[in-house]
DNA sequence: AGCACGCCGACT
DNA sequence: GTCGGCGTGCTC
């Protein structure tokens, strides 16, 4: 311990090291105005490095006389706030990560690159761009609001509050209506915020019974922690819940991260909050640049945006005045980070929700049984919506054996049947295969050579669109062969089942029907996706075919069939989160059927139409699916009954990994914390991925605190194994998928 | 993660 | 003799 008198900065930089390095105070400036929070440039190595300060403390563990003072602060205020930074530290220690790069996480690239950027303070109610606003005719408005509209297009204006009242009557439609259209922006001060969430919220509320109980339960617990379960099958209004709460925080002056696990989703859901609510709404998400994504971030740090609806990434944006975080389809795999520091959204937004003492709603029609198991152990707080809102209907799911059964390219002929009669009321139908291209296998019919990736164990994958081979795990690609390379005289058959192949079919098949294909390789370009789903809603479309894609929310009301062309891939697996992810994904893909008035049906192509996992969500639904699940997982001791990490390792040399796992059993043998389970270690499924080696080891026990502590011990001495640095290695805390 | 230092093989 | 291969270790 080396004390000077002097203050010691603490500061995090971003490489793949546990610990804080310490520096001495910038030669100029005033310290005072260096706060934790503050990012700062340091002299390191040779050269100088961008970092975080955390802490100023009066001592330092390092030698005093080779501290060096920092370069340059260079915020004039902190950029998280204290709680962030609390939440930050708590999570690198969980998941065991360099704090640096976990700090860095909650930045955006912008300002992890040491930018600095002003956001321009909003003082007054500016109704900009009404000369924009040219469509008025197609508004169909009565007189008194074009009135009021031809008014706002003279000029530019500012309104004040009492302005803004008096003519709310007369044209709030009108400005509704633009927003909606995004001819105009409205934006307030923060004082402001009560009153426009208000003007354009006012009208046509109604909430049911389940809704209204489900907006009361976390109104009254706002400006506390609190975790809500929000349970309410597709259609059942989930949505209308979100907003009605949102505004009673932001009646509170209060601000909201909203985060949703992809953004293909949020056009509507964007869409609906805009047209609800006059505060600053903010995005944040990959197709965004990156200044947009420091603005939003900005924003939401100063307390200019009320509203943030962002993706995983969004989760550590600092908030001014937090007042709710909400988390739709909390069951979805995409808010577990999976590479770097792989963090779980969910699971550190119920952590952030407790720091900041704000409550935190989870949303899902398919609730992980991990968040079922909180609200069994009451530390979540159930809220069921079980009735579709409106006249929708419950679709019904159908089984249909297709043992023995003729197929053509993967539809059974009472698939066919069904297809037929949906067509003919001119209703549409949707075909989900998760596996894109035209065929998983390329084999020789003469000698049974199979093309094969050079640097995965995977077979390639045909796309006859493209007229290639390519492999579906790393970068792969080469033409598509004419000729067995192996005996040069066998002719090459296709092998499976992709959607290019179903789609391919279904033009000989329906050849007076239009069918579109969704899925990664069809949708590549911008706004494709986007162009697609006009034309199904449009009409234009009568069968639609896709992968995984098709699963997530859109909105496809005159669909009225929907049929799973190959459940069966998703029945066995090693691993044992499979069940869960597939029943609800079955469940989330009947939700795309018979939103409207219509009856919806469900059909399932099986070979296993007896399997238990298919019978029960077919008779009894999710919920008992769930109720059996955990049961399951209980017998076994596994997640979320007891806990788990999962140490992978890769290498370019085959037998690297063996030697750095005997030299971690050694050192494992070493350790005072050892109630843990030792599982492996075992080989990847697929040992070979992209040229390099796989292996894993996993760690279990039934105390999450006795799991974090064997870790503690064991990561800091792993990490300076001379072994170790031979293989690649990364820990996965709570992991999703266990290869 | 970078970057420098260091100790063994083929070149002026 | 030296240019450079990338293994090892350090960065406040």
């Amino acid at each position: 311990m080396q004390q000077c008198g002097k203050p010691i900065f603490k500061v995090a930089i971003s490489i793949p090291v546990y610990r804080l390095f310490d520096y001495l105070a910038p030669d100029d400036g005033a310290l005072e105005a260096i706060k934790p929070g503050v990012r700062v440039e340091v002299p390191f190595g040779n050269g100088k490095k961008m970092g975080y300060l955390l802490e100023i403390a009066p001592h330092s563990e390092f030698d005093l006389v080779k501290l060096k003072p920092i370069i340059r602060v260079i915020d004039s205020y902190p950029l998280l706030f204290d709680k962030d930074l609390r939440l930050l530290q708590w999570a690198a220690r969980y998941y065991h990560h360099p704090i640096g790069v976990v700090i860095s996480t909650a930045f955006p690239a912008a300002l992890r690159q040491g930018k600095v950027m002003l956001i321009k303070p909003q003082k007054c109610y500016a109704l900009t761009d009404l000369g924009r606003a040219t469509t008025s005719q197609q508004l169909q408005r009565s007189p008194k609001q074009l009135r009021a509209l031809e008014k706002f297009q003279s000029s530019s204006v500012s309104l004040t509050e009492a302005e803004l009242t008096a003519w709310e009557e007369g044209w709030r439609p009108v400005v509704k209506q633009l927003i909606k259209k995004q001819l105009i922006q409205l934006s307030l001060t923060e004082t402001s915020i009560t009153k426009a969430a208000g003007l354009l919220s006012k009208s046509a509320l109604s909430a049911n019974i389940q809704q209204q109980a489900a907006i009361d339960a976390v109104c009254g617990s706002l400006g506390q922690f609190g975790v809500f379960l929000l349970d309410g099958v597709t259609g059942s209004g989930k949505t209308e819940v979100y907003l009605q709460i949102i505004l009673k925080v932001l009646e509170r002056g209060q601000q909201i991260l909203v985060l949703v696990p992809e953004i293909t989703l949020t056009p509507q859901l964007e869409d609906r909050f805009r047209q609800r609510f006059a505060v600053d709404i903010v995005l944040s998400h990959s197709k965004l640049t990156d200044k947009q994504r420091a603005v939003a971030w900005l924003k939401m740090q100063q307390g200019q945006a009320s509203i943030l609806l962002g993706t995983r990434s969004a989760l550590f944006t600092p908030l001014e005045n937090p007042g709710l975080i909400i988390l739709d389809e909390e069951h979805d795999a995409s808010f577990k980070q999976q590479e770097g520091f792989r963090f779980s959204a969910r699971d550190i937004a119920v952590v952030r929700g407790q720091l900041l003492n704000i409550p935190v709603l989870l949303g899902s029609a398919t609730p992980s049984l991990e968040s079922l198991h909180n609200v069994n152990k009451r530390r979540y707080q159930l809220l069921a919506l079980p009735d579709r809102a409106g006249k929708a209907i419950e679709p019904t799911l159908h089984l249909i054996d297709i043992r023995n059964k003729r197929m053509q390219e993967g539809l059974s002929a009472a698939l066919l049947e069904e297809m037929h009669k949906t067509l003919a009321k001119q209703e549409q139908v949707l075909l989900f295969l998760n596996r894109r291209g035209f065929a998983p296998t390329l084999i020789c019919h003469g000698c049974g050579w199979v093309a094969r990736c050079h640097r995965c164990d995977a077979n390639l994958v045909i796309h006859v669109d493209e007229n290639c081979l390519r492999c579906h795990h790393c970068a792969k690609e080469q033409p598509l062969l004419r000729r067995c390379p192996e005996c040069k005289v066998g002719e090459l058959t296709p092998l499976g089942l992709g959607t290019e192949r179903v789609e391919k079919v279904l033009a000989k098949l329906f050849p007076n029907k239009v069918a579109v294909r969704l899925d990664r390789d069809s949708t590549q370009g911008k706004g494709v996706l986007e162009d697609y789903l006009l034309q199904i809603n449009n009409g234009e479309v009568d069968i639609i075919l896709g992968t995984q894609m098709l699963a997530k929310g859109h909105h496809f009301p005159n669909v009225t069939l929907v049929a799973i062309l190959d459940v069966d891939s998703g029945l066995f697996s090693i691993d044992f989160h499979a069940a869960e992810k597939l029943a609800q994904m079955i469940v989330q893909v009947s939700g795309r059927a018979g939103r409207a008035e219509k009856r919806g049906k469900v059909i399932m192509q099986t070979r296993q139409p007896e399997h238990p996992l298919l019978t029960t969500l077919i008779q009894q639904g999710y919920q008992h699916f769930a109720i059996s699940a955990l049961a399951e997982r209980q017998q076994a001791s596994l997640p979320p009954f007891s806990y788990q990490a999962l140490l992978r390792v890769q290498a370019t040399e085959v037998d690297m990994p063996s030697i750095f796992f005997q030299a971690l059993t050694d050192l494992i043998k070493t350790l005072n914390v050892r109630h843990t389970q030792v599982l492996g270690p075992v080989s990847a499924p697929m040992v070979r991925r992209a040229g390099l080696y796989r292996y894993q080891l996993l760690f279990q026990n039934n105390q999450r605190k006795e799991l974090q502590h064997f870790l503690d011990e064991l990561v800091p001495k792993l990490a300076v194994l001379k072994q170790a640095k031979k293989v690649h290695w990364t820990l996965d805390v709570d992991p999703v998928d266990l290869y």
